[in-house]
DNA sequence: TCTGGGGTCCTAGGACCC
DNA sequence: TCTGGGGTCCTAGGACCC
């Protein structure tokens, strides 16, 4: 058996945590620009709040019924998230956790009893509440298909769930499956929900009974035939390999405002660099490739449609890097090849790519640091900028003004990642 | 005026090899 | 006018996820 744990409206758990005087109010949190909506507690949802939904649009009815608003605040999300994980492998081994996303993990239940699945269940969701003070649903199947089907229900009805819902019975399959419409399901996106209807197929038993061969043809391949399977309660995504390496590491980011000369679009793509050149180092890789891109607006004056466009350039290194200065020395370059003069730019990211694991410092420890990728330099100013306060050290390249800096207005304090944000008790 | 950011996997098709 | 077969590697693009 397969679980899924999923955080409930995580993000606005992370704020309420410190803040328990909005323990019954609606709370929000928006994306970076403070553009969208990106987490809304059941308050704010039941008044009518739309999931990525734009805020302005949204101004209104938020201001009307009192919710609280924050911009995001990922420092203090990622240091809560991992928590909740380091908690999971506490309870369950290692080896059995997967993390799937910053407020979901898969676990392997596969040394669990049968009979004592929905108790096992319980108590994970129980001691997890209890050690981080972040709410959370289990799901429990056959499959990690199946298993999201059984979170999803088990959230829809909170009260008779209790926030566990195990599927274990070809019964409960079926009675689950044909409450879940195929937009539901995990693996099946809008366009092949568009799909799916077109032919008649509507809810998730329907989909289950469909052939394999027709899913391989109309449901993108072997995803497709995969999908079915697991439908089916044959288990075949497996668990990933936690020693995976990953593929690539991006910065991308909206400007506050649209940008339209080069060198603050140059001060922008340094900036990401930098950051992505941090990530990179904090996860021990280096990087083979970079990628720069930009997006513009579709440039027609009297219209005023959102049409955007990108463009993007690349370049690949001879020898893996995590050195932020010599990533900007490449990213630079690229970057000028993709400006056009006269357009309305709206956005630009990094992406470093072509990922190795960087096993490198014990091997050089005897090098000078020039000849070590200055990696001693780099860690100095990770340490600085992360126990201090983002970009006290930065390459000169990433800008002194930053007109383009995304708004934050409304971010609560780094409570547990801070010295200087730590929570006051008065 | 204002619409996020960071990932994964798969497939088709082109370039190139013997 | 005729023009092999088999393979690898790479990239672009499309779909999906939270």
């Amino acid at each position: 058996m397969k679980a899924i744990v999923d955080c409930n409206s995580f993000y606005c758990s992370c704020e309420r945590l410190f803040r328990p005087d909005l323990d019954h109010q609606p709370v929000v949190v928006l994306s970076n620009n403070d553009g969208c909506i990106i987490s809304r507690t059941d308050e704010a949802k039941k008044i009518g709040v739309g999931m990525a939904a734009p805020y302005y649009q949204n101004k209104e009815i938020i201001e009307k019924n009192n919710v609280a608003v924050f911009s995001s605040n990922y420092n203090l999300y990622g240091d809560l998230s991992m928590r909740v994980m380091d908690t999971l492998r506490c309870l369950v081994g290692d080896d059995q956790v997967e993390v799937y996303s910053v407020d979901e993990a898969f676990l392997d239940l596969g040394m669990v009893p049968e009979k004592s699945m929905q108790s096992a269940c319980k108590e994970i969701k129980e001691t997890v509440e209890k050690w981080t003070g972040i709410k959370v649903t289990v799901g429990a199947a056959p499959s990690k298909v199946l298993s999201k089907v059984a979170n999803r229900l088990s959230k829809k009805n909170k009260i008779a769930s209790q926030g566990v819902m195990v599927l274990q019975s070809i019964h409960e399959i079926k009675d689950a499956l044909e409450r879940t419409a195929v937009d539901d399901i995990w693996g099946v996106g809008r366009q092949y929900a568009i799909k799916l209807h077109h032919l008649g197929i509507d809810d998730g038993w329907q989909l289950r009974n469909m052939p394999e061969e027709w899913a391989r043809k109309n449901l993108g391949g072997v995803v497709g035939t995969r999908l079915i399977k697991e439908l089916r309660g044959i288990p075949c995504i497996p668990m990933k390999d936690p020693l995976d390496t990953k593929k690539m590491i991006a910065t991308t980011r909206m400007f506050g405002k649209p940008v339209f000369n080069l060198p603050e679009i140059k001060e922008a793509v340094a900036t990401y660099t930098s950051r992505a050149a941090e990530k990179l180092r904090r996860q021990f890789y280096a990087a083979k490739s970079i990628q720069v891109f930009v997006v513009t607006n579709g440039y027609k004056k009297d219209k005023y449609e959102y049409n955007p466009q990108s463009r993007y350039q690349y370049t690949n290194f001879p020898v893996a890097t995590a050195n932020t200065a010599e990533l900007i020395h490449h990213a630079l370059p690229l970057t000028e090849k993709l400006f056009e003069p006269g357009l309305k730019y709206l956005k630009a990211g990094v992406i470093l790519g072509k990922l190795v694991p960087d096993n490198s410092i014990q091997a050089n420890l005897f090098m000078t640091d020039a000849q070590n990728n200055h990696r001693f330099l780099m860690e100095a100013v990770d340490n600085i900028n992360f126990s201090h306060r983002d970009d006290v050290v930065k390459y000169l390249a990433s800008g002194l003004q930053r007109n383009w800096k995304m708004r934050q207005e409304l971010r609560s304090k780094r409570f547990t990642t801070r010295w200087n944000e730590l929570y006051e008790i008065k």
